[in-house]
DNA sequence: GCCTCCGGGATTGTAGACAATCTTCAATTG
DNA sequence: CAATTGAAGATTGTCTACAATCCCGGAGGC
């Protein structure tokens, strides 16, 4: 079975949620900013229908948080938001890494190399966001090495949802960024754990990885039993809405 | 914070969605079954707009696939994508054991015993359907010790995709429906391990547990490399919808 | 006889408009 | 003066209709 080079132009739907996500990983929305139909429309030049079809996809990713007849807000994340997340994170890399090392298909290599590549790139011509992309896409493609379609489709809609944290957190994209070559340093020596093929090295690099201390020490407080909260706490308050005007 | 009794209307999107749901899995409507729009909203009684974005939901849920320009299928489980189910699952569990087991609110206990119950009122009248419900939400408050939402939607997300294979396929019905008293006792055993508040024993029982045997049996096919299919195997082929005429 | 190339019908993608609901704010009442 | 109520404006929820695209069958040519 030849691979599938079906062209099909993307419908408004996936175009419309692509420039959403957008706006709100790279911190053109903020968390809390509502998002009123109209104005979305008429900012990307389409009608409601499609738009909201890709607030829907969006809200199911959990960038995005829809309150019946009041609409949609970008999601805000409490610290024990940030707590699942990393926990979940976490745990999603432990179990691709059994899966995935040492690896099978060389060719699954290849993309972690490629984007090492890109964040050596990015590090030299000191793009911050591409950098943050590559690194995301670098993780992405480790995971990727289970060769797990739903590990690497729930890795990846955990990562969104942390670029949504990080794109709204000064101190998290200056961490991420503080000394590029050291972080890509890290990386490399991840890539050749992987490379050796040792699961157990890979994990102990993982461990003490990169963004890992200030995340453990941000979500430190979210933990244990007291820290959850009463409510539902995904579900933002009214007065999210009205602290935020939409741009 | 008094919980939250807010009332709201559920809007027809959430209707349609839950309406759809329910149809593929109770096998109403089969694997590859297309959904042509307008047949499925006079049958609702709904218009367009609404049905396409509870599809759009569903479809984010993983149980249906959208071809672009060509409609809405049921997705196809492929052997592969039984494992990846499988495998995650386990994940989940043994992740939500780890964090939740020795339970710290006793209340979180309540669910799983209701859900026992339910399973025993259940196997008394003979109602499988709702045995099989029971059972999921046994599970579903097991993972839901963990007190971490993210990983109780991730578990139920998959556990729809579960009940999707289980709806169309008559052997894991039966599997999962013979000898329900027996089954019921797998049950109470692992709810007295976890009352107990010994994760190790817990994870014990959930190793040796009911579907389990004949899951392992389905997918050890697709599991190594060699099982990874080319193409993207979640895209139902054209031949699918030709094959399959809507209801 | 098989392949290619059209139309016709069916279906999805999108637009614009109406109805229902909520929020806001000012007027009223105790 | 504080609390409540009611009306106007704004926004979401839904519907009908039109445009674009695709599938399928048949005619024509090689």
């Amino acid at each position: 079975m030849p691979p599938d080079r079906r062209i099909q132009q993307p419908s408004l739907v996936r175009l419309a949620a692509e420039a959403i996500r957008d706006m709100v990983l790279s911190g053109d929305l903020r968390p809390g900013d509502r998002l009123v139909e109209e104005r979305v429309t008429s900012e990307l030049g389409i009608s409601r229908p499609p738009l909201r079809e890709a607030l829907r996809v969006l809200e199911q990713e959990g960038l995005l948080v829809s309150l019946p007849r009041r609409g949609v807000i970008v999601t805000t994340l409490s610290p024990r938001d940030v707590y699942e997340i990393f926990t979940l994170r976490t745990t999603y890399e432990k179990m691709a890494i059994e899966l995935g090392v040492p690896v099978r298909d060389p060719q699954l290599l290849g993309r972690v190399r490629l984007a090492l590549g890109q964040m050596e790139d990015a590090a030299k011509s000191q793009d911050g966001a591409h950098f943050v992309r590559s690194s995301f896409e670098f993780h992405l493609s480790i995971v990727g090495l289970a060769g797990h379609r739903r590990l690497e489709d729930a890795y990846r809609g955990l990562s969104l949802q942390l670029r949504l944290y990080m794109a709204a957190n000064t101190r998290a994209r200056a961490e991420h960024n503080e000394s590029l070559e050291a972080n890509i340093e890290r990386h490399r020596r991840l890539l050749a754990a992987v490379e050796k093929g040792d699961p157990e090295a890979v994990l102990a690099e993982l461990a003490n990885h990169g963004a890992r201390t200030f995340l453990e020490e941000v979500t430190n407080q979210a933990q244990g039993p007291e820290a959850q909260q009463q409510g539902d706490d995904r579900r933002a308050t009214l007065s999210d809405i009205r602290d935020h005007i939409s741009r």
